[in-house]
DNA sequence: CTCTTGACGCCGG
DNA sequence: TCCGGCGCCAAGA
C-alpha cells in the first residue's frame, strides 16, 4: 500500500522520536522517517526547519554523518561536547558507530 | 493550477 | 573520497 498521507500529527511524531536519541548517539534524516513508516528525508527535515524548541536537533543529521551547512557549527559544537564519536576529520558524526536504531 | 524551494539521499564518474 | 546530477515530495508563492 502506498498510502503515504502524512499524518496530521506527523510534526509530533518526528518531534517524539528527536525526543528519545540517547546522548552520543543519532539518526539520518532517512532514519527517522523509516522508524516512523511515513513520510521521507524532506519532510522529516521540514519538521526540524520549523523548529524543535528544547528538543536535541542536533542529533539529527545527514545520511553520511555530515550536519546540514547551515547549522553546522553549533550542531559540530554539541557533539564535541557530548563526545559522540566523530571521524578523524571532525567534520562528521562516525554513523558507524554513533547510529541509534531505536533500541 | 504551475513553478520553485529545501536542516535529503543515492548513484555514477 | 570528493563532486555533480537527478529523484523525491510537501509547502508556499
Amino acid at each position: 500500500m502506498l498510502s503515504a498521507v502524512l499524518p496530521e500529527n506527523f510534526d509530533e511524531l518526528v518531534l517524539d522520536v528527536i525526543a528519545r536519541i540517547p546522548p552520543r548517539h543519532v539518526m539520518s534524516y532517512g532514519d527517522v522517517a523509516e522508524y516512523l513508516g511515513v513520510g521521507g528525508p524532506r519532510q522529516v527535515a521540514r519538521v526540524l526547519s520549523n523548529g524543535t524548541g528544547d528538543l536535541p536537533w542536533w542529533r539529527v543529521l545527514r545520511a553520511d554523518g555530515s550536519p546540514a551547512p547551515q547549522i553546522a557549527d553549533e550542531c559540530l559544537a554539541h557533539h564535541r561536547a557530548e563526545a559522540t564519536p566523530l571521524r578523524p576529520d571532525g567534520t562528521r558524526v562516525d554513523m558507524r558507530r554513533a547510529r541509534w536504531d531505536g533500541r
